[in-house]
DNA sequence: AGAATCTATTTTGTCGATTTTTTTTCTTTT
DNA sequence: AAAAGAAAAAAAATCGACAAAATAGATTCT
């Protein structure tokens, strides 16, 4: 193929994600996220086919999957493309994080047990060590901290007791890190220093089970991918953009 | 085929959804909010191609895309399943459609303008009548009720801004569908006088833009729906299990 | 009889080829 | 030269066939 997999080694990583479908669905999926594929970008089957090194089947069937995901859109007859993106689209996903995640941390705050304390903790110094083994410089793996970032939020809420808000929180985040990743080339921890503190004391919170602060904060930090992405520098355009 | 219809039939009514793959997947994802197929049932493919008289593409296509709906499950290599149905599947339902949909109406209170309440009425009227016209006689059409049950509750959340929302409520009432179906049969509009009523409670409440009265109602009556599919006629059984 | 192994059958997942539709290019006409 | 139309090329959607895997059934062995 163009890069250096053989077809041989490709069945080999399909072997792994259990189907071909499932192996171009991951793919595409982090490809997108990855903004490898701009957005808007048509995704033309033959393109695609030589890409990954598959036939059509399982690469529109992977589409279909991305679709409902909000990755993907279709067009009859004429069809993918890469969802597109916008300061717009943004402000929604913002919007729609802000509901169902701080709903979710309500819950998880009331009905958490040790076992989520300890798992928040955990995620926590998870991610501050990565970013404190950085030390100002800029972030080199993103999609190392974009793994530990998620799984601190995550953590936050895993106690909320519903499946779907859980994954409807894990869905809204991954669109979101398409936007973070664009911006992510030039971004320091520096920079971003307030933003990683407030992790700090959003923990401090939540363990304290104090749910009305706690929730208000995740709300304003939630907000903070926006300004990054499309602020003008005055920190609170994110309201009200988000709120147009 | 098995029924009356020919390929040429086929070919007008997939030209009408656009492909064979939209045809197929609105049909699909129809048949089991209707309840045709039962939770957890097989979709074999070779059944579902004499079915829908098409061929393999269209239709995995068309489950590929329901997967990430939460209408159809699939396990490597095994195939696919209706997706299964549980009180707490139910009672998760009732939890998100409750944070989701008070979140946006509280929003669309804020926001709305007079479009927005003239469509409210509207869509009460609609329901109302077809109500009305029932005079206690069991539900006939199901799928005509759920319609206009749906854009009711659709219109009060219409200017909440946030399409996202909008979509989440939408899929959510659809899987929510599925769980009344299967109870309607035997559903007297006599039995649910007093929901039927809380329509008109709720209604007033948004346009005197109360919205705190407003979110508690709908939060309320949305529970409902569990209660009529699973509740041991105590009608604070709700909280309980969705709480659980 | 019951467990284990092998065999046949069914079903899934994938591919290559075909049909249909859209897009582009090239004429022709006004 | 612009608009309209026809022909060619490209791309999308679909189909029928095949290979790999799973399931069910038969057979052997202890």
């Amino acid at each position: 193929m163009t890069d250096g997999r053989t077809k041989a080694d490709i069945r080999d990583l399909a072997a792994e994600a259990g189907s071909l479908t499932e192996f171009a669905y991951r793919n595409i999926r982090s490809d997108i996220i990855a903004g490898l594929f701009p957005p808007g970008a048509k995704l033309q089957i033959d393109e695609l086919k030589t890409r990954y090194g598959l036939s059509a089947s399982p690469l529109r069937e992977a589409l279909a999957r991305l679709i409902s995901q909000g990755f993907v859109s279709v067009e009859s007859q004429r069809g993918f493309r890469v969802a597109a993106m916008s300061p717009e689209d943004l402000a929604d996903i913002t919007i729609a994080r802000q509901v169902i995640e701080t709903a979710a941390l309500k819950r998880a705050i009331e009905r958490g047990n040790d076992e989520w304390e300890a798992a928040i903790l955990a995620a926590y110094h998870r991610l501050d060590r990565y970013v404190a083994r950085l030390g100002g410089r800029p972030v080199e793996n993103l999609t190392e901290f974009g793994e530990l970032h998620k799984a601190f939020h995550n953590a936050l809420i895993a106690a909320c007791g519903s499946p779907r808000l859980l994954d409807e929180q894990g869905r809204l985040y991954d669109q979101a890190e398409r936007y973070r990743h664009g911006m992510m080339q030039n971004f320091l921890v520096e920079q971003g220093r307030g933003i990683m503190d407030e992790h700090h004391q959003l923990m401090d919170l939540v363990l304290a089970r104090n749910a009305e602060a706690a929730c208000a904060m995740l709300h304003h930090h939630l907000s903070h991918t926006y300004d990054f992405c499309f602020g003008d520098g005055r920190t609170n355009s994110t309201e009200k953009a988000v709120k147009a």
